[in-house]
DNA sequence: CGCATATACGACTAAAAGAAACGTATTTAC
DNA sequence: GTAAATACGTTTCTTTTAGTCGTATATGCG
């Protein structure tokens, strides 16, 4: 339930990338197409959303491609997946799209309270992480962090193996 | 992309239901679907693998049912999903699942470090969280909170309707 | 002008994930 | 032994997500 939708990665991918470059060098879909192996159509699409929102600014024509039009430190995640995906809703009866609030269990539910909850504070949390942090998160070595869970079993996670 | 699972969600009500009863006493999956509306097979599905975790226990036979098992104070959100859902992977190439590591971007991908912060993070968040936290949450009447989001647009959060 | 190379975008199709249902076996109270 | 409950492998349907196709538009350059 927890992965995070292409259009999210196509912008991560795309946003890292101007990022690196010189201010006002443009980059073409084709571009990041070639270099990631990314699908140039739905790449596309995502650029043209951000660039409609003001996140890049697009430059039409032959030499035309993306650059970065907002400070990213300024735009966090949660603003950033509202603008691919629209507001982020738990479940369908938190929706905002009318058509999409038809749960069987409405008005027989007993956990609207606790689901409701749980949307907001997932809210905050985005809010709270940015997409400059984000972006910029590289680790040079692959580092390993032993966490001992709750039940007692011990767990190895792998938190950074930058290429 | 946010939508919290099915699963939980039947998941959360019985717990929630269950709680809300004297000690020794046992709900019946019959029980659950008749009050809340959530489909018998699957939240049986669900009731027998908490039960094989030992958050539930679970009796068989004619008078059988499910009680709480383990203090929902201790069980954290991440937990009862990893249990459910099995490890949260917010991409393929996190995911433990051998079939599910085939990305076309492998290799080329320059967003590794950025998807597995974010993936740390939003375990991080999950285990914060208590079940018995969650559940608990009830408000009497209907709250609202006025948010001012970062570029300047303000938006109305319902924050609790509790029936 | 005319062509190459971009973005822009509506509509369609395919693939994957999620949810539910079916069928049958097992356990236990009465 | 029968009724009522859990247990669980398999299958089918639905929804969501991802990707593709076709075409229009903008712009640089010879």
């Amino acid at each position: 339930m927890n992965k995070i939708n292409r259009k999210l990665e196509y912008a991560l991918i795309g946003l890292k990338h101007m990022r690196a470059k010189a201010p006002g060098e443009l980059t073409s879909v084709k571009e990041l197409a070639q270099n990631y192996g990314c699908p140039f159509d739905a790449t596309s699409r995502v650029m043209q959303v951000l660039a409609q929102k003001g996140v890049l600014i697009s430059e039409q024509g032959a030499h035309g491609g993306y650059m970065i039009g907002r400070d990213l430190a300024k735009l966090s995640f949660q603003e950033l997946s509202e603008i691919l995906l629209g507001k982020i809703a738990v479940a369908r009866c938190l929706s905002d799209d009318v058509e999409d609030s038809g749960c069987e269990m409405r008005g027989s539910c007993n956990i609207i309270s606790p689901v409701q909850a749980l949307n907001r504070k997932l809210n905050e949390f985005y809010k709270g992480l940015s997409i400059a942090e984000l972006i910029e998160t590289t680790r040079s070595k692959s580092q390993t962090k032993v966490v001992q869970t709750e039940n007692s079993q011990t767990q190895s996670v792998v938190i950074g193996v930058e290429a």
